[in-house]
DNA sequence: TTGACAAGTGACCTGCCGTTCACTATAATA
DNA sequence: TATTATAGTGAACGGCAGGTCACTTGTCAA
């Protein structure tokens, strides 16, 4: 085994906390499931918190580059159904990227402990999210896609009921078709309701 | 010391539960808060797991009783103030009562790891508040202070942003206030989009 | 060829974990 | 008063946790 150990640590203590959480998780078994032995770990290491401190870089580090800075913003769709598909392609690839599902479950198994968790879990489940629409929204109101009203409370009230789908599917992957139903339905009802022209 | 001992275990159980997790969570600890020591513990309940069961027990219980019957669903308001204002009340008692903040946060640290938290969970965080709301918007559209609608998704679209809140409280609570006032500008947002006259 | 270094090993340490058990104190019961 | 059940104690347990360390191995540069 190579150099990539310290990549391999951490991507399994990310799979390990997310399922068990931080206290829930053991040096032994972590090292065990690369093939190595508890004490190889502290050749890359100080100790498992530092694992876990280098697992929230990383995590602090991908949220910011990629939706940290705005020519990160997805475009402004043209249609309520180009707004739709957006809706879903960014919904399956939040539901079925397993990195991405990991990072949520860790974020909310370590919330209440640690408050680097707890602030990128805000992020994570509400205030990125609507900000993101809240620029969508803006910029479909002034294509006249969207009636005219405050973006960040339409954004608000359409990012947090497709969140709570979200976190469905994160502690029951069974019901994530049924989910995915959902969402496109929501999205439908929220296009009917705000939308100006009543197409399709 | 007395017979309410096991009373005791049980409600400081849910509090360190629900700050550490169950993992995180040791009987010295729990048993010294009671002035007790660790072994005490074992005249009552036969094991850390048993604890939890027990825990799990009473919240199972408790959100039946509370919410599982249809009489015990909340009357129908008979003006968007009314419909406020009953909102405002449940979102201030489920923010503060510790209790069910409590509950609400051990239900997220566990529900990756216990199937029966991971059931309550869906329960207390998504399916619970959309039954009511649909209940109630079913009775608001009879009685004609909505817009005709599928009351579900209307419950959904109502019920999933102030549950967003709700979390944000639970890991924030220094930004309760300021959640508490989302939640009346969402809910008058909402009557605005859905109701059918248009008074303040 | 040699030396230095990075990566991995296994034995060992300390400390805490959940749990057991023989015991005591108390208070109700017979 | 004697008996019995209940609640609480403290010492001890085996086990496993995170962590240290002297050592081996392999790689590569000097």
């Amino acid at each position: 085994m190579a150099k990539d150990t310290k990549e391999r640590i951490l991507a399994t203590a990310l799979e390990m906390f997310s399922q068990n959480g931080y206290a829930g998780t053991n040096i032994r078994e972590l090292t065990a499931a690369l093939g190595l032995v508890k004490s190889s770990m502290y050749k890359h290491f100080a100790s498992k918190e530092d694992i876990w401190n280098a697992l929230l870089d990383r995590m602090i580090a991908y949220y910011g580059e990629r939706f940290g800075s705005p020519e990160r913003l997805p475009p402004v769709p043209d249609s309520p159904e180009a707004f739709i598909a957006m809706t879903m392609r960014m919904a399956n690839l939040t539901i079925h990227d397993a990195q991405i599902v990991m990072t949520r479950k860790v974020l909310t198994l370590e919330q209440f402990r640690d408050d680097r968790a707890r602030a990128l879990a805000t992020k994570h489940f509400l205030t990125g999210l609507t900000e993101m629409f809240t620029h969508i929204f803006a910029g479909m109101m002034e294509k006249g896609l969207l009636r005219r009203d405050d973006p960040a409370m339409l954004a608000f009230a359409y990012a947090t009921p497709i969140s709570a789908l979200i976190h469905l599917c994160d502690r029951e992957p069974e019901k994530t078709d049924e989910a995915l139903r959902q969402i496109e339905a929501f999205s439908r009802h929220f296009i009917r309701v705000y939308g100006t022209t009543e197409n399709a």
